[in-house]
DNA sequence: TGCATACGCAACCATTTGATTGCATATAGC
DNA sequence: GCTATATGCAATCAAATGGTTGCGTATGCA
C-alpha cells in the first residue's frame, strides 16, 4: 500500500464524498455517482481514478456501464499503522506540554 | 475541527514526518525541526502553519524561540468520527463485492 | 552597546490540482 | 442497423500548492 496516495486521495473532500457514497451503495455506476454533485461527469472520473490508484475504490466494466465499490481495507490500514501510533502519543504529548506549561509558569 | 484541514493537512508527506518528529519529542523548535530535512527553514515554518490551522500542533513564543507540541486530538477525532464510519462497512462492502464477483464469473 | 541567533514577512516562481469542454468509442434495445 | 445511453480520452485553463530568496525584527549574550 502506497500511504501517500491514500491520503492524499483522501484529502479532497469530493472525494471523501464518493467514498461515502459507495460506503451507503456499492457497485454504483459513475453516471449515478455523477447524481446529486455540482461537477461534471469527467470530473467525477478524475476522482474515481485517484481513489481507484489509492486503492480506496476497485471497479468493473459491467456492460457499457462501469460498477464502483469501495474498498475500506487501506483506510483500515491507515488506521492501524499510522494513526495507532499518535494513539500511544496523548500521554507522553500531555506530558511534554505540563513540563512545558511548568517551565512557563516558573518565568512569569 | 474543520476535518477538512486535518485531511489536507496530513496529505502531505513533509508534514506527516513533521508530525512523527513533534510526537517522539515534544517542544521543538523551528531551528530544531530544521535539522535534517531537505528544507528551507521558511518552508518548514508554511508547513507548521498548516499544521497549527488545523490544530495539529500548538506553539508558543519562549524568548527569542518557537516551541512546537503535537496535537493529537484532531486525529483520534478523524478515526473516531471519520475512519469508525468504515470500519463498520467491511462486511457489507465485502458482501457487494463478492456478489458482484460472482456476477462476473457468470458472465466468463 | 554590539553582534550573532532565531524567527517573521512578503514577493516570486514552477508545478500540481481540480475542473471544464469537445470529441470519440462502445453497448443496449428497438 | 440505428439511436440513445454510458463511458473514455485529450487539450486546456485558473487556482492552489510547495518551495525559494531577500530582507526585516526581536531576543540572548559578551
Amino acid at each position: 500500500m502506497d500511504a501517500d496516495l491514500v491520503f492524499k486521495a483522501l484529502a479532497d473532500p469530493a472525494r471523501r464524498a464518493l467514498l461515502d457514497s459507495l460506503r451507503e451503495r456499492g457497485g454504483q455506476t459513475l453516471a449515478g455517482l455523477c447524481q446529486g454533485r455540482a461537477m461534471s461527469r469527467q470530473a467525477v472520473t478524475k476522482h474515481l481514478d485517484i481513489l481507484e490508484a489509492a486503492n480506496l475504490v476497485v471497479s468493473e466494466r459491467r456492460g457499457r456501464e462501469r460498477l464502483h465499490h469501495l474498498n475500506p481495507v487501506p483506510i483500515q490500514e491507515i488506521a492501524d499503522r499510522w494513526i495507532g501510533k499518535f494513539q500511544q502519543a496523548p500521554l507522553r504529548a500531555l506530558a511534554n506540554l505540563k513540563k512545558t506549561l511548568e517551565n512557563q509558569s516558573d518565568d512569569s
